[in-house]
DNA sequence: ACAATCTACATGCATCTGCATCTAGTGCAA
DNA sequence: TTGCACTAGATGCAGATGCATGTAGATTGT
């Protein structure tokens, strides 16, 4: 790959990423009151996979952290937005009290089923 | 392309932006003093095509603003940075008076072309 | 058992961003 | 000319982010 070729891989890189987050975040806000970060956590808890001994739905931070593009600091954060809204909640973890696990609320898992419907929507339209 | 074809080029999308902008804004910052999004500007000042009645090397904010991927007020902000560094220049257009000539300075073309080899390096590295 | 070290998560702080709005200048219409 | 709508860019403000650090709990070596 030349390096012309690779400065506009990453201009068009650059393109779609505003173009479609900026997008989405509009579309969540406006109609399921999620920023695109809120949705993107809200996201991974549904697709996890449940480890044997864990509680349904739940993440430790630090595995929501490895599937979602945020800080530390910024997951802590939109958890607690999360929290605040009554979409998730946090326990502690029995065995490493240093541990949280984030577990989706009934109210969390149905704001993002609604919300799923218009991000896959506005994927479909953007990254056309 | 199906939903889950969709989401997954998303994610991808979004884990490569990530990855190369920190990169990219790190490596900027520690070896050039420069934000990824101040280095964004001086490119595509150092790029643009100079139309026949302007100064050499200076943009229109608003022309500046379509080749970058920053909202007007955040283009304002990112310029008013690279002026208080020296690197650019603010100067009234002419004929419009509203309107207002962005232009690199001598040390602003220095800059941008040590931080070029950094940028190009980071997005072989990354990019690849 | 205890001290030193390491890990998980939270938080203070500075910075950056976008939205809404403000100011100044342009252009059109009566 | 005067008035009104429109455009270019700057800025107040609230919110989000990352870095550095703080706190509490775990682990390791002696």
């Amino acid at each position: 790959m030349t390096e012309n070729e690779l400065v506009s891989t990453w201009r068009d890189l650059l393109r779609s990423y505003h173009a479609t987050w900026c997008a989405l975040d509009r579309a969540l806000r406006d109609g399921h009151q999620l920023g695109a970060s809120e949705f993107e956590v809200l996201d991974a808890l549904t697709e996890a996979v449940c480890a044997p001994d864990q509680e349904q739905a739940s993440l430790r931070m630090q595995d929501l952290g490895a599937s979602v593009q945020l800080s530390q600091s910024a997951l802590s954060r939109v958890v607690g937005r999360l929290e605040d809204d009554g979409l998730v909640t946090r326990a502690m973890c029995g065995h490493d009290r240093r541990g949280i696990y984030v577990r989706l609320t009934d109210e969390g898992q149905t704001r993002h089923a609604k919300a799923m419907i218009t991000h896959r929507a506005v994927l479909a339209e953007t990254l056309a």
